[in-house]
RNA sequence: GCGCCCUUAGCUCAGUUGGAUAGAGCAUGUGGCUUCGAACCACAGUGCCGGGGGUUCGAAUCCCUCAGGGCGUACCA
């Protein structure tokens, strides 16, 4: 338990025992701590008065009274209680606890921040999943950096975690993407050739296709179209993977398990899983197509798990791909990140895994709202179709790898977002990454000019100013914060946190000196910057973001 | 038509799950380096929390309704 967790235990237990000692049932459970908004109030509040009030018949104010009235304070973190406003009970804490973060931040160093409210429990995250038919392009770029930081969150609040891509290398896609290979291939040697419907028109299917030609020349010619075009797609497919992996290494997203679609086929678990949606009694053949009955699920209409043509449709791996990872492979939770244009999907596939008696509330879904780029005040448009696309790798290597992660995790997920180019390069000092990155920059310089006294024993009492004490509360809710990114699969507290740190920093150094004219008290403060420093470290980290020394 | 998401300062966004006078960054204005990094700090102004009802001690937050924007609603993926 942190040293935060310990004061907070410590305010709902005082409080809960009050309560019962003016004769009335109120349990922990029931106790609301709360951080009051002006730190004049003090470091923690509750409104149990309030809540009371109505059950009492009394004056808040007055059950206050009685409450505070009734407090033990001893052997606490707690200084001094007191009563505000419409009656919040308003608790200030003494400054061993003060003293006690720093050193639990010394104590855990880069584990500190970790919390264990995920108790172990395996969680399989599945994010960004481009389609390998073509490049990673930018509307993954937000899904990546979420997706890859969500599951460090969870990590750190104690889940077993495994990033996942699934590979959508089956189905129809496939054959329009190798019938466009083949389409390229012939062209190129002057063969007749018709571009499929929907195929894919971008520039880098001629490059595949040449780079086919150049290694094995003509040896397709002579084939038959199917082999031809699966021979292609295969060949593409490869080339395609590589170069995702390449490009999600370059912005430090790396994967556990690469999972392919196709394997689902090849081992059988989409006839398994066909077999299993059977004998849930929730289906039924119309048309010659068979039915889930998704509507006695708490969806709004039926739909099709396998057209009348005997082909499964585009839900039935994804069904038998979530029964793997639920079931086969026996994650605890699994979470997938979606893209917003998704969300009709989502009732479809939670329905169909409850009728597989399987809890829903062990698939978690995000849905990443979409981003428009925005240059010279104008969004770029885009088109996949036409091949048009700004990839992750032009994103990188425009902008960086560390300001792009930072700022796609700095919105929520659930936020519409412009993502402005020139903001990001040229403006690059408004950019809220390189805050961060600078005061942690900021600690390192002075820490190496002062290394050679630093070792001994700082005396934490003397750290009594007011920057001080506002910066050490600030880094006390690190292993909080963490739990509530983790429950609410937040990811953008992590660098709005990163940033109130450094804000916090960058008072404190303005007000206060560290190599100031008294030795221990500059120990003190280089004891306390050094903690900072610490967790800002630990922060940029998560976020999969550099923690430059100098800059 | 039905369903989901969004709407908070000029701009981009927070708002601790219903609490105290609604907050940050950017932009604007003023001030701060003979001493640790001025990529920084301090101070200043701006709000019909999209509109209107309701629930209660108390609403930006919960419910209803209307408006605007985005996206779904295939035997496409």
């Amino acid at each position: 338990m942190s040293v935060l967790q310990q004061a907070g235990q410590q305010i709902i237990s005082m409080t809960a025992e009050a309560v019962g000692a003016l004769g009335t049932e109120f349990s922990e459970e029931q106790v609301r701590l709360e951080v009051p908004k002006d730190k004049s109030f003090g470091e923690f509040s509750v409104n149990t008065a309030m809540q009371l009030a109505s059950v009492l018949r009394k004056n808040p104010r007055q059950i206050a009274q009685e409450i505070i009235a009734n407090m033990k304070t001893e052997n606490t973190y707690v200084q001094e209680v007191s009563m505000a406003g419409a009656g919040f009970i308003n608790f200030r804490l003494s400054q061993r606890y003060y003293i006690d973060v720093i050193k639990e931040i010394f104590a855990q160093g880069d584990d500190y921040g970790k919390c264990d409210i995920g108790k172990g429990k395996r969680v399989n995250v599945e994010f960004v999943s481009a389609n390998p038919t073509g490049p990673v392009h930018i509307g993954n770029a937000r899904g990546g950096a979420v997706g890859d930081v969500l599951a460090e969150i969870l990590s750190w609040a104690g889940y077993e975690v495994t990033r996942e891509f699934y590979i959508n290398d089956a189905g129809n896609q496939m054959e329009k993407f190798g019938a466009s290979l083949e389409a390229r291939y012939l062209e190129m040697f002057g063969k007749e050739f018709t571009f499929p419907e929907g195929g894919y028109e971008g520039d880098y299917i001629k490059e595949i296709a040449l780079e086919y030609a150049k290694a094995h020349q003509k040896k397709l010619l002579t084939e038959e179209s199917e082999t031809r075009q699966e021979i292609l797609a295969r060949f593409g497919l490869e080339k395609n993977l590589s170069e995702i992996k390449r490009a999600l290494d370059e912005y430090g997203v790396a994967y556990d398990v690469w999972y392919s679609e196709n394997s689902l086929y090849e081992q059988g678990c989409v006839a398994e899983a066909i077999e299993q949606m059977k004998k849930t009694g929730s289906t039924y053949e119309e048309d010659g197509a068979l039915w889930f009955r998704a509507s006695e699920w708490g969806c709004d209409k039926d739909f099709v798990l396998v057209r009348s043509n005997g082909l499964p449709t585009y839900i039935m791996p994804d069904i038998a791909y979530h029964l793997n990872k639920l079931q086969t492979r026996q994650f605890d939770i699994a979470i997938d990140v979606w893209g917003a244009d998704h969300h009709g999907y989502v009732p479809r596939m939670k329905s169909a895994i409850k009728a597989l008696g399987i809890d829903e509330d062990r698939l978690g879904i995000i849905l990443m709202q979409f981003v428009r780029l925005v240059r010279q005040e104008e969004v770029v448009r885009m088109s996949k179709r036409r091949g048009e696309m700004i990839t992750l790798s032009d994103l990188v290597a425009e902008v960086g790898r560390d300001a792009a992660r930072f700022l796609f995790n700095y919105y929520n997920f659930n936020t519409h977002m412009d993502f402005d180019l020139d903001l990001a390069v040229e403006k690059s000092n408004e950019n809220p990454v390189f805050y961060v990155q600078y005061a942690h920059a900021r600690i390192c310089s002075i820490i190496s000019q002062l290394r050679a006294t630093e070792t001994i024993e700082a005396d934490l009492s003397l750290l009594t100013e007011e920057e001080e004490i506002e910066l050490i509360k600030v880094v006390a809710r690190f292993s909080e914060e963490i739990a509530v990114a983790a429950e609410t699969f937040d990811t953008s507290r992590i660098p709005k946190y990163a940033v109130e740190i450094a804000s916090a920093f960058h008072t404190f150094y303005n007000r206060c000196r560290v190599r100031c004219e008294e030795e221990s008290l500059m120990y003190a403060r280089v004891a306390l910057i050094e903690a900072v420093r610490t967790v800002l470290k630990n922060l940029l980290n998560i976020l999969g973001v550099s923690a430059p020394e100098k800059m």
